[in-house]
DNA sequence: ATTAGCACTCCCTAATGATGAGTGCTAACA
DNA sequence: TGTTAGCACTCATCATTAGGGAGTGCTAAT
C-alpha cells in the first residue's frame, strides 16, 4: 500500500505533468505549498514509485513521468470531481435548453461543443440502428424500371435503397408487396428483419407476386447495408495541437484509424454504461500506445443508447474529461429520451 | 517565345521535381539520353528560364524548382496523354462493371479508387440535392406527438426528418395533408419547395387543416437542412506521405479546411465542365497554397452533376491525374446516367 | 553558339563542448 | 530512524565548428 506521502506525489506528478507535458523533478514538486519535505526525501519517494511501476524516467537524469500503471492508479484512487466554470456550465446547458431540434443536429453539436471544452477529439456513436424495429413499409416508384424502397423504425430512423424492378413489374404488383410486407414484418428489428425476410416473407411473396425475387434481394440489402450507428466526429484535428503527437507517423495511424469505421464500434464502445476509461495499452491497439479513451453512453428511448469517446494522449486531464462527459451524457439522454415518450 | 530547348529542360526539371521533390541540377538533366547538350548550356537556358519566372532556385546554389507559372506553363502546353498500366485501366473498368449497386456505394466506391490510384486525395461532391424533385411526400406518424416526414426525389433520393405534432392532431389530419402537399408539390424542385411550401402551401392547409402551422415550419425545414450535395472523401490520410506536409501546421490547415463542409463547395467545385487546374495559390486560399486542385465534374441523369477534386501538392503528377480523373468521370457520368433513364 | 574549367556559395551532417536540469548516494542532523 | 544538505554524475539541448558535396555563374577556349 502507498505512503499519504506517496499519494501526494504521485497525484502532483500526474496533475503537473498533465498540464505541462514535461517530465517533473523534485525540486518543482517540492516547491507546491501543500508539499512539507524537501526534494531529497521526494527524490527518495519518486525511486520506491518508480520500483513499484507508477512512475519511469526518460532517461536517467530526467524527472519522472508517470506510467500507464501510475496512470491507472491516478484514474481510480485519486481522482477529485473537477469544479468547471460557469461559463462552461451554461455553454453545455445552452444546448439542451434551446427548443429540441432534430435529434442529429443535437448529437452532431454535442461533439462539437465536447472537443472544443476539452480540446481533444469525440467520437459520437448514434444509437445501433439495428435495434430499431420497423414501423412502416414504402415502395415509391420512380420509373418503369426503378423505385425506392424506404424502411421507417419506430423512432423516426430512415432507411431507403434504390430498387432496380423486374420488367412487367406493375404498380398493383408493388401495393400488394408493400402490404404484404406491412402485414408481416411490423415491430420487426432491423436485426431480424434480415432473415425474416429470406425466410418468410420470400415464401409468401413469391405466391403473390412473381418475380419478386430481385425485389427482395434488394430489400434484404437495405437491413445488412449498414450495420451499425452513425457516426459523428468532433474536433478531428485537436490531436495535432498535442506535442505528443509532433509525431507524423503517429498521426497518420490514428486517422487512419478513424477512417476506418468498422473498427470503431469495438475500440470506441464502452462495455457498460458509466464512465469508462481506457489508457493506452489497454486500448489493444498499436494506434493508440500513447492514447487514452475516456467513454460514455446515453440512453435513446428507452432501450438503444448511443456513447461517447474522448480520445487524447495518455497524458490528458482525466478529471476534467470526466465531469465533463458525465454532464453531457446525462444531458444527452434527458434531451433524447423525452422526444420519444 | 520559348525556344524549343527551353521547352524540353522545362519538361523535364518538372517531371523530375515531380516524382523526386528535389530541385534538379544541370548534371542530372543532362543525363537524360535525349538531351544532347552539356550542362553548361542548361544552365544558361535554366538562367534564362528563371528569369522569366518560370523556375525558382531554393537557395543560391541549388538545382531549380518549377515556379507556379512554370506549372501552369506546363498544365497548358506540356501536358501530354499518360498511357495507363493495365492493371490500373482493369481497376477501374471492374467497379463500374459490378451490378450496379447503390449509387451512393459507387461514388463512394470512386473516391476510394482515385486516391488509390493517384496517392492524393479526393473530395467527391454528390450532385447537388436542391435540383432534385419532389416524387412524392409522406408523413409517418410514429406516436400520438411524433411522426417523420418523408420526400422522396425524382431520382430516388429520401429526405427525412421528424416532426413533432401539435395536440389533437388527428391521422386524418396528416391524410389530408399528405394529399394536398402531393397535389400541389409534385415535380417542384427541392430549391423552390422551401418557398412554395411558406408560400401557397400553408395558406391553402391553414384552411383545411388546424394547427397546421407548426408541421409546416418543420417540413421548411427539410428543404433549407442540407442545401447542398453529399461529400466524400477518400484517402484522407495520403497527404501525410508527401514531404511537403511535413509540417504540421500545413496539415493542420488543410485538415480544418476540409472540415468545413461550408467551403468545399466553392473551393472544389469547378465552374464548368471539363477537367479544371488550379494551382497553389490560384485556389485562393491561404491553406492551399502549396497545393494544385484537379476537378472534373460528371452527370447524374441529365441536369444534375457531381464533381470531383483530386487535392495533392503543387508537386504533383498532373499528367497521371488528368488521365484518371478523365476516365473516372465519364465512367461515372455512364454508370449514373443509364440508371435513370 | 557551345562547352570545359574553375572559383564560389550554400546546405547538410557529424563532431565538439558548454550549460543546466535532475538524479542517486552519502553523510550529517533532529 | 526519518529527513535533509551536499556533491558527483548523467544526459538532453543548444550553439559552434569544420568538412564534404552538389550546384551555380562566369570566363575563356573551341
Amino acid at each position: 500500500m502507498l505512503t499519504n506521502r506517496q499519494l501526494q506525489i504521485l497525484q502532483v506528478i500526474v496533475d503537473d505533468f498533465v498540464t505541462s507535458a514535461q517530465p517533473v523533478g523534485s525540486r518543482q514538486i517540492s516547491k507546491k505549498d501543500w508539499i512539507t519535505f524537501s526534494p531529497a526525501t521526494i527524490r527518495n519517494e519518486m525511486a520506491d514509485l518508480e520500483e513499484l511501476g507508477f512512475l519511469e524516467k526518460t532517461h536517467t537524469s530526467s524527472g519522472r513521468v508517470p506510467s500507464e500503471k501510475g496512470y491507472r492508479f491516478y484514474v481510480d484512487h485519486l481522482l477529485q470531481p473537477q469544479i468547471m466554470s460557469a461559463d462552461e456550465v451554461t455553454q453545455i446547458h445552452s444546448m439542451f435548453k434551446t427548443q429540441i431540434v432534430e435529434a442529429e443536429q443535437l448529437i452532431r453539436e454535442s461533439a462539437n461543443i465536447l472537443s472544443e471544452l476539452t480540446t481533444y477529439t469525440t467520437i459520437l456513436l448514434g444509437p445501433d440502428v439495428q435495434k430499431h424495429k420497423v414501423k412502416r413499409f414504402q415502395i415509391v416508384p420512380l420509373s418503369e424500371q426503378s423505385a425506392v424502397a424506404i424502411i421507417v423504425t419506430d423512432n423516426g430512423h430512415v432507411e431507403n435503397r434504390l430498387l432496380t424492378l423486374p420488367p412487367a413489374f406493375s404498380p398493383s404488383d408493388i401495393e400488394k408487396m408493400v402490404n404484404i410486407l406491412n402485414e408481416r414484418l411490423i415491430g420487426v428489428s432491423l436485426h431480424d428483419l434480415h432473415r425474416k425476410l429470406e425466410v418468410e416473407a420470400l415464401a409468401v411473396l413469391k405466391q403473390h407476386v412473381r418475380t419478386a425475387d430481385d425485389v427482395i434481394q434488394s430489400l434484404i440489402g437495405i437491413s445488412s447495408g449498414q450495420n451499425e450507428g452513425k457516426i459523428y466526429y468532433g474536433g478531428k484535428t485537436n490531436m495535432l495541437n498535442q506535442p505528443e503527437f509532433h509525431d507524423l507517423n503517429k498521426v497518420r495511424m490514428l486517422m487512419e484509424l478513424m477512417e476506418k469505421e468498422s473498427q470503431l464500434q469495438s475500440l470506441f464502445k464502452p462495455n457498460n454504461t458509466g464512465i469508462q476509461i481506457r489508457i493506452g495499452s489497454e486500448n489493444n491497439h498499436l494506434a493508440m500506445e500513447n492514447c487514452s479513451v475516456i467513454t460514455a453512453s446515453f440512453l435513446v428511448g428507452e432501450e438503444q443508447h448511443g456513447s461517447i469517446a474522448i480520445i487524447g494522449p495518455t497524458r490528458m486531464d482525466y478529471q476534467r474529461v470526466v465531469t465533463i462527459l458525465d454532464i453531457m451524457s446525462r444531458g444527452l439522454t434527458n434531451a433524447l429520451s423525452q422526444r420519444n415518450d
